[in-house]
DNA sequence: TTGACTGCAAAGCATTTGCAGAGTA
DNA sequence: TACTCTGCAAATGCTTTGCAGTCAA
């Protein structure tokens, strides 16, 4: 991604912190940051120990506090494919997950949910839809 | 589900058990029994709290085991609609899974994998798919 | 008989909570 | 200034592990 693309990025989302009236911290917009720059589905492991280097002060407990309130202020999403990890992702539009089994790398895929027949759920107001598939990518086969 | 129809899955499902040498102890019939006539997506905590009344002695040690035991032979399936709990489904076909946020029952759906587009997926090779879609039942509109 | 299974107790680990001090608006 | 946020330490709670006794085949 370009850092230009990235830099408009981060501004449109510090206006929808602005927005909800969350306040824009060094340590939020750091984590922000990373989100945008990388789209690797991390884990709040792999967030703490990369923005580590960058800040040293920088805790655990303020990236949980900081994913849910993104993740409250729908900008960003949990991704629940494994029972014992869960993973963000900077999203912006409807999409589905991949995760290879092999080596372990999460890819998104567009999902048409026109195409898509949900027999059964006439009456439901559905508000959130996840799509998780795993298996083996072409890079493992 | 009628009697008849539960016994006829509990057969089958012992016959995949022996067929994978796994053993037919008292409590993993007894938690497949469970699975199979309630239909709810329980977690580990309600099969334990049920399950304790009619055998007392059943540790949630050897329900985890004989989970993933069923897991592992694909005879359960392990639902992560949410991030900080585990549901299990004694499925036979693939369907999706809707959760309400209100009263928080767990609803199956009929989903056509076939009209289905899933581009960007040419070369995986998909082994699972999940569906977990969120938001309000009928019942609580 | 023998290898697998159960279940207790303890360990492990991700996440949450309480709270004093620091920082944002 | 006032209120929110940070980050440490401790607590919490789900899940796993080690292991001695028990059980299915």
């Amino acid at each position: 991604m370009e850092v230009s693309h990235v830099s408009i990025r981060i501004e449109k989302l510090t206006k929808e912190l602005k927005k909800n009236n969350i306040r824009l911290s060094h340590q939020r917009l750091k984590v922000l940051e990373y989100m945008v720059t990388h789209r690797t589905h991390p884990t709040v492991d792999q967030i703490y120990n990369d923005l580590q280097k960058e800040v040293p002060t920088l805790s655990k407990t303020t990236i949980y506090n900081t994913l849910r309130t993104l993740v409250d202020a729908n900008l960003v999403k949990a991704i629940n494919i494994e029972d014992n990890e869960v993973r963000y992702d900077a999203v912006t539009k409807d999409h589905g997950h991949f995760k290879c089994e092999s080596c372990g790398e999460i890819f998104d895929f567009d999902v048409d949910f026109n195409t898509f027949s949900t027999r059964g759920l006439k009456n439901f107001n559905i508000k959130h839809k996840d799509i998780y598939f795993k298996g083996i990518c072409p890079n493992c086969m």
